[in-house]
DNA sequence: AGAGTTATTTTGACTAATCAAAATAGTTGG
DNA sequence: CCAACTATTTTGATTAGTCAAAATAACTCT
């Protein structure tokens, strides 16, 4: 079996190559995981002789196809266990995903599939992201943010895009989770600020770089 | 935080010093965490100096206040997963220890509290095992085996004390579960046979070595 | 094209946990 | 009471994962 930290490097390389085809420079993997770049480079190597991703020195890392595998594995754990601790325990969703970055590499596969029905078979998990079918399918669509989509339409929140407790617990304030729905009413480039109406009629300001944390899709 | 490493050593101590007083054996404690001697020697020596253990040289160990109350908490996430496992997610009580193995190191304390809520904070795990309570109290309450009761009583399982899924299924298929009622109709020391009697009329043999596997209490 | 900056890799060292095999202490039977 | 056996400890290695710091490669800007 993977060892944790090989579940880590695997799923880490899944979620920075958006999409699957591009590389992954070693500096974002580390900086993702935590560690200085040349225990990145000597994991790698060592993932790299053990098939699971190709190494192209000084350009970055993909997975291959067991590695790929392995990755989604490890990432429907993480958000099926983060939508049980939400619906079933009724945990803060600020607080789920330090607790199933632990529990996704305890969770054997026979427990994954109880939990999964048990849950009915979610598509997204508390934050909306994406949960990997058994078969490692994942739904890849892309949404605009509250940094870049039209302002003045109508829109709904499909996806908040960062764990950190903090955040998740300002959007929470705010009223802005996943089935939210709200408009853009201003958006200042130059000041880096976004204005934005919800239907209760309340206002909510913040800043470029959070606001691209929210995924929204249009609502009529 | 404690290793899983750590958190396996100190759990069995524990678990092999029934009650609490007693030394255990290093030779014990390498068996039951299925480790070379001088591999337990040179932790134990460790977890001495870091005072979760008091090590006797050539004789044995012992918890301290802080191990026990460490072992105490494992325990205690052991047996609310396991009971987790076969309450909420129906699994086969004869696959939930190898399971809960895993999980005791992955769920926290909060999640902890939220299982035992949910689960209506039960006192024994599926096989009867006592589960300790938040502030680590354990029911240490001693009862007679099938290898060592009256024969010709009417008996009540209360506990099942083997872990392997074997075991637990032959069990399971001959209706030896905590709760389950019987007699013991003979015992014969030389051959090593004790022979059952279900409440339903059926009828069950086994060795003494099974037999002492099983905890019972008296019942009118 | 060369200097400087940045990203990555290499090297050397460390910790936790383990095993194999040799050394030692304790116990026991004649 | 000593030889033999058994349990435990010691010693010397190994593996996985990590960091600090030096070396190297690649890119950028004039
Ligand atoms: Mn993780
Ligand atoms: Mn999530
Ligand atoms: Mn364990
Ligand atoms: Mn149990």
């Amino acid at each position: 079996m993977a060892t944790v930290a090989v579940e880590n490097y695997l799923k880490h390389v899944l979620l920075l190559s958006d999409g699957a085809e591009e590389l992954v420079p070693m500096g974002s993997l580390a900086a993702a995981l935590a560690v200085v770049p040349g225990t990145a480079t000597a994991m790698v190597k060592a993932l790299a002789d053990d098939g699971l991703l190709e190494h192209q020195p000084r350009l970055g890392v993909r997975l291959t196809t067991r590695g790929r595998r392995i990755a989604l594995n490890v990432l429907r754990k993480h958000r099926l266990v983060e939508t049980f601790l939400v619906e079933t325990l009724k945990m803060d969703w600020s607080k789920v995903h330090a607790e199933a970055e632990q529990l996704e590499h305890a969770v054997s596969d026979e427990v994954l599939d109880r939990l999964d029905a048990l849950l009915g078979h979610p598509r997204q998990d508390p934050h909306g992201d994406p949960i990997p079918s058994r078969a490692g399918k994942i739904d890849s669509q892309v949404y605009a943010t509250l940094a870049t989509c039209a302002t003045g339409r109508r829109l709904r929140i499909v996806r908040v895009t960062e764990q950190s407790e903090e955040f998740l617990r300002f959007a929470e304030g705010s009223g802005l989770r996943p089935g939210a729905e709200l408009s853009v009413t201003e958006r200042n480039l130059v000041s880096g600020l976004v204005a934005l109406d919800r239907p209760d009629g309340g206002t909510v300001a913040l800043g470029v770089a959070a606001a691209g944390k929210i995924l929204v899709e249009p609502r009529g």
